[in-house]
DNA sequence: AGGTGGAGGTCGATT
DNA sequence: AATCGACGTCCACCT
């Protein structure tokens, strides 16, 4: 147990270096700004990052309870309780954790230049995935990719042998709802545009029961995308991922 | 600085105690799950949470670069580095974060029941529009609120003075395509259901120019939900919100 | 347990 | 600066 007082000055010193706070004590919560929260009394753990982040966590879920983006600034001031105020502007927002009582204080400075290198994501998956269309059908020509329509862009666009447009919507993981619909309105928009008809398939791993009822009510396709029976550029993709993980 | 041993055993007792870890060190980190992502050394914060949450911070961005839901099981060893360890099934996945220096290890139980009060959702606007729809046009009579279809919910269903069915779909911040689009389907799916002309209302207090084109397009209307000019109920939510962020 | 959509989503990319 | 869509989204809630 730290007295308020004390909090107060190790705060005060870390956030002046720049330096990451953590802040674990007995406090209530309020927020305002895009919408507006309250939270009583309990033992949270707070932590202030040196470019402005604010969080404040429960001591369950992944998610913070109560946040501040990069950009906000921190303040302290004793008022009976230990007040620590996030501020930001666009948009204008605050929040105020007021500390009755606490446990731990700490400030480390932080040097840290790396970032994540992410294997697998939808992106990829589109680039190896156009390296090979004759995956999906046989005759299928890539024609751009990432096409910019007025309605979003198209993650593959495509030619058949028989000179259909194709418009492929790729998810990474099972589609649902949203996936068919996506893919519903590029086609409309794609048809429009061209006056003549457009294919459309939805190529993922899996697929929801209502999602596949939708894709072809509406006259859509489907294709499952199996890692196993794919390319070898799409397996790689997944053999590289085994192999992160074995290291 | 703490000997990675000692690191370890701080660890152990506080995962054994089911209280929050923190450890704040320079590590590594692999995940192989739904993706697969590494990150090279760097000065990290590592959060485990009772539940089993398990978090990486970097020195900036609010978001945690890796992390495991709840449910997640952690285990600690030394093999050289100190590697700290969280799994999970369903999906499998798991993060190794490797410490090979540790600055600070704390763990603490966290006493917390409460839960946050949020104000301004869009459920809470979509209870107090129910109470009054004549704000969006006169004669609106409620049928129901989230009436739930094979396909999603309906955020209201109502009737107009000439028997009409009319679908509103509700959004607190700005509309983009994706409401649309979901408009769109419940609209034709209760058209089928129902065979005869169902209207199509998007109420929000903002709405991007591609999603206003293809709203007018495809024959529904707009209503811009301003709370300035909305009833009491509604303006009374927004004075809560002003309220709160007094105190 | 799985489906569906909201979120104070956050984040990055492109215009 | 605003718009748009992905995300290992997370999360609550309903079937």
């Amino acid at each position: 147990m730290i007295s308020l007082t004390e909090a107060r000055d190790s705060i005060l010193e870390g956030l002046a270096k720049q330096e990451l706070v953590l802040v674990l004590g007995n406090c209530k919560v309020k927020y305002s700004g895009r919408a507006a929260s309250k939270l009583s009394e309990g033992d949270r753990l707070l932590v202030v990052k040196p470019d402005g982040t604010f969080l404040v966590h429960q001591k369950s879920k992944m998610a913070a309870i109560n946040y501040q983006g990069p950009g906000s600034v921190t303040s302290v001031f004793l008022d009976k309780l230990l007040v620590i105020k996030s501020e930001r502007k666009k948009p204008v927002e605050f929040i105020e954790a007021s500390f009755n009582s606490i446990k731990f204080v700490g400030c480390f400075s932080m040097s840290d230049d790396n970032k994540l290198e992410l294997i697998g994501s939808e992106k990829q998956l589109a680039d190896e995935l156009m390296l090979d269309l004759s995956l999906i059908e046989k005759g299928l020509k890539p024609l751009q990719k990432e096409s910019f329509m007025q309605k979003g862009s198209i993650d593959v666009l495509a030619e058949d042998s028989a000179g259909n447009l194709v418009v492929i919507e790729l998810k990474r993981r099972s589609a649902g709802l949203d996936a068919v619909t996506q893919l519903k309105r590029y086609v409309e928009e794609l048809q429009k545009r061209k006056g003549r008809r457009v294919r459309g398939i939805l190529c993922s791993p899996e697929i929801t029961d209502n999602a596949l009822k939708m894709l072809y009510s509406d006259g859509f396709e489907y294709f499952k995308l199996d890692y196993e029976s794919s390319s070898a550029k799409i397996k790689g993709l997944q053999r590289k991922q085994k192999e992160l993980s074995e290291y």
